[in-house]
DNA sequence: AGTGCGACCTGATCGC
DNA sequence: TGCGATCAGGTCGCAC
C-alpha cells in the first residue's frame, strides 16, 4: 500500500479540499468495504460534517461532529479520489461519499481493485484505544534513543522490525528496503545485533527516505494515486526496491531479490553484504 | 509468547 | 496469442 509518505500526501490534499463538507449520502457496491458493517457505517456518518483529517501509521482518520470518526485503510490498492459528481467514473470504485457545502458538491471516491481496504466507523474512544497499538511515528515521536531501544529488544530481522507497525509506524516494503540500502545494512541482519554506529545511520536513513517520499509525492510503482488522481514521483528514485537484476547505483553489483517474512526484499549483495 | 504461513482479492506481467 | 505461474506500497488470524 500506500506507506507513510503516500498516506500523508493524501491526507494533506483531503485537508485542503473537503474539510467543512457534509457527507450527504453514501453509495457502495461492496459492503465488505464498510465496517463494522454497511448499515452501521451509513448510519454513523451520513449527515455529518468532516471537521479534521489526521494520519496515524498508514491510517487516515476523519473526524466528524458528535465525537464520531471514521478511518480509512488503503491496504495495497486503495485510492481516495476527490471528484465532482459530473466527473467520469473511476475504475474499481466501491464506495462513494457524496459531499456538499452550501451549493458546492464533491465526491470522495474509494477505489480498490483488490478489495483489501476499508472504511470503518467508530467512536473517538474506540479509535484512541486502537491507536495505542501502534509504535511511534518516525517523523515525529521516534527519537534515536527509542529507535535504539526498539532495535535492541527485537531479534527478528531488521527489515521485519522496521515494517512492524506495533514497533514503528508507517514504514512498509518500499521504504524499508530503500532505508536499509542507504544505511548499507543487510536486511536479514538480526535487529539486536546492529552496531550502535549503524543504528544511528539507519535512523537517519529511515528519516531520509520517508522525507524523500513525501517531497516527491509518494511512490506510484503500481497503483498509487494521490487524492487528485496524480501519480507520485518517488518510484523514479527507488534505490533498491523492485530493482532485482539491475546494477546497484553505488557499486554496480547486481541487486538480488530474496524473501523475508514472506515479502519481496531487494538488496545489494556487495554494499549490504553482512 | 513468538513465529510463520495461508487468507483476504484482483490485476499485471513474465515465461513457456 | 494463450495460459499458467508468480508477483504486488498490508494486515489478520490461526495453527504450532
Amino acid at each position: 500500500m500506500p506507506e507513510l509518505p503516500e498516506v500523508e500526501t493524501i491526507r494533506r490534499q483531503l485537508s485542503q479540499s473537503i474539510i467543512g463538507y457534509r457527507i450527504a449520502d453514501i453509495w457502495f457496491d461492496n459492503p465488505k468495504a464498510l465496517q463494522p458493517n454497511a448499515k452501521a457505517f451509513v448510519k454513523g456518518v451520513r449527515g455529518a460534517v468532516i471537521t479534521k483529517i489526521e494520519r496515524r501509521a498508514k491510517i487516515l482518520q476523519f473526524f466528524l461532529q458528535n465525537n464520531a470518526t471514521f478511518i480509512v485503510h488503503l491496504k495495497l490498492t486503495g485510492r481516495l479520489l476527490i471528484r465532482k459528481p459530473s466527473d467520469p467514473k473511476v475504475l474499481y470504485a466501491h464506495v462513494i461519499l457524496r459531499l456538499d457545502k452550501d451549493k458546492d458538491k464533491k465526491e470522495l471516491r474509494f477505489s480498490d481493485s483488490r478489495k483489501f481496504g476499508y472504511l470503518r466507523f467508530l467512536q473517538l474512544d474506540e479509535l484512541k484505544k486502537m491507536l495505542l497499538g501502534f509504535g511511534p511515528e518516525p517523523l515525529s515521536d521516534l527519537t534515536l534513543t527509542k529507535f535504539e531501544a526498539i532495535l535492541k529488544k527485537n531479534k527478528k530481522t531488521i527489515k521485519e522490525v522496521l515494517m512492524d507497525q506495533t514497533k514503528i509506524s508507517g514504514i512498509g516494503n518500499i521504504y524499508a528496503n530503500d532505508a536499509l540500502w542507504l544505511a548499507k545494512i543487510d536486511p536479514r541482519t538480526s535487529s539486536q545485533t546492529i552496531l550502535p554506529v549503524k543504528v544511528v545511520i539507519l535512523f537517519k536513513a529511515v528519516e531520509e527516505v520517508l522525507k524523500e517520499g513525501l517531497k516527491t509525492g509518494g511512490a506510484s510503482d503500481q497503483w498509487y494515486l494521490n487524492a487528485y488522481g496524480q501519480k507520485g514521483e518517488y518510484q523514479k528514485y527507488f534505490k533498491v526496491y523492485g530493482k532485482n537484476g539491475k546494477p546497484c547505483s553505488r557499486c554496480g553489483t547486481i541487486i538480488k531479490r530474496i524473501v523475508i517474512g514472506s515479502r519481496g526484499t531487494f538488496y545489494c549483495p556487495k554494499c549490504q553484504g553482512g
